[in-house]
DNA sequence: GACCTATATGCACATGAAGGTATATTCCTG
DNA sequence: CAGGAATATACCTTCATGTGCATATAGGTC
């Protein structure tokens, strides 16, 4: 929504689990479940998190069928820029945070990763194995 | 003391006024006095916000004389010099963080400024002009 | 429309950080 | 050594924030 300023950038990136979902969608677009699934955290603590994010303009959403779907802004201001060239510099050896990247590998072909990143179109193939993630 | 990890120095620059001491800080070592002075802080506020960055390894502290003098570290992790340089691109020009450059710059002939820079000789020549600091 | 899945939000509670007061410590000066 | 200035810290109160529960909303399927 708003223009993040520096402090609040601060604000957002010093909770673990904040830090690491904004880690995680500056590899890729991510719906709710999947932010849930790889941080191990409850719908409500993923979603509440995921709404302070939205707040204060770190991240934005979009509704694509029955997911919503979070990404980085497209417009990113310096600060945020500044960020992001961090995390990618600093984080991607941690254990938690490179653990966190591998997690996402695994769950690139699912259902709601392919809405997420292409986007527009969900193919048949695609809806029909949804199937795969009612676990949880 | 310790080595700050990524998510303890977003936490320490998540307030504005211990983002504010860092950002002097950048500028030159300071006593604890100036901090004070510039950031409008009474004594025991100013004094836990750098019990607080200390404790986290932002940054290091000396005595000279009667006076604890406030820099950053001299051995400073990748993280840290991350910040630092965004402070750099994203401060200065801030209405807020630009004057207190320009309070720092009214103050830099005072005697624990120049004993912070210098570190070690202190003047009979500043030792006389102390009287100055005791405006509170 | 009934029901399911995915997601968001209001409310109540617990926890942590910030601010203030009083006091302790250290150094300096006479 | 007495007194003052600079700084730190313990204790208490207050306020913000995270968390869980219950519930609301929205889209999809049959």
């Amino acid at each position: 929504m708003q223009r993040p300023q520096l402090i609040e950038v601060y604000n957002c990136l010093c909770d673990e689990k904040r830090l690491r979902i904004v880690h995680l969608l500056a590899q890729s677009p991510l719906c709710v479940c999947h932010l849930q699934d790889i941080l191990g955290l409850t719908q409500v603590a993923a979603s509440k998190r995921l709404a302070y994010l939205r707040q204060r303009g770190l991240v934005e959403s979009r509704r694509h069928e029955q997911w919503m779907i979070y990404s980085l802004p497209a417009k990113r201001t310096r600060e945020l820029d500044w960020q992001l060239r961090c995390l990618q510099d600093c984080l991607t050896t941690h254990p938690v945070f490179g653990d966190d990247l591998r997690k996402l590998k695994d769950r690139q072909s699912d259902c709601c990763w392919v809405a997420g990143v292409a986007g527009a179109a969900l193919t048949a193939s695609v809806r029909s194995s949804k199937s795969k993630l009612t676990s949880r």
